[in-house]
DNA sequence: AGCTTCTATGAGCTTATACGCATAACGGCA
DNA sequence: TGCCGTTATGCGTATAAGCTCATAGAAGCT
């Protein structure tokens, strides 16, 4: 079994992706690199809301930025989100089925 | 991009794998089935709390549980998890192994 | 240097939820 | 039916975190 250490480890990582909105703002760059106010313009989030998220999803290593004079341009970083929500998506989508098939079945 | 609702779905899921108490009661249970005091014995939780967790777990579909007289049996349903924790210490791993080559380097 | 624009952060409010205590609900047994 | 052991749940508390407002900090321009 993994250690409790470990354990915490995951749980922060997961703890990330339990809000929509870091999700969201991940899924925007996915698109593409962009500045804040274009990410404002998308989310329509608070300034101060969507540097804070950026700054939490930095620290895990999930985006990057580069100022590029006054603005800074942020770049997500790694496909291992989306191949985690691609495992949620699968499960998800079985539920559903499955679901689907009892209320068939009854 | 996946719609907003599909988002809010995701964050829910990983909402759940964010709290190590239920991290921690899933591996057990991947160890094998377990009744609720063998649960308590094995994490020092109280019986309410793991009864709330599993409850939630359950509700996902993450694990399942069969009355055997006057216990429950509860089972782990699923490899998900396991899977999600690999990718996660697979990117954990990668990190670290990256702050210390930066660390040798500089 | 002073002004403007863009981003980061401290303070405070609010909500969500983990967690324990007490107790209710439920199943088995005499 | 009454009692006991096991699990679920209402309630209260504490804490974590999202979110906003105001403001500080940083970068470019004149």
């Amino acid at each position: 079994m993994p250690s409790l250490q470990l354990l915490e480890e995951y749980s922060q990582f997961f703890r990330l992706l339990s809000e929509p909105a870091r999700l969201q703002l991940l899924c925007q760059l996915k698109q593409g690199p962009m500045d804040v106010a274009a990410l404002i313009e998308a989310t329509g989030f608070s300034q101060s809301h969507i540097s804070r998220q950026l700054g939490q999803l930095q620290r895990a290593g999930l985006v990057h930025c580069e100022r590029e004079g006054v603005r800074t341009i942020w770049n997500a970083d790694n496909a291992l989100v989306d191949d985690l929500c691609a495992l949620v998506q699968k499960r998800l989508r079985q539920r559903l089925e499955s679901q689907l098939q009892q209320l068939a079945a009854g």
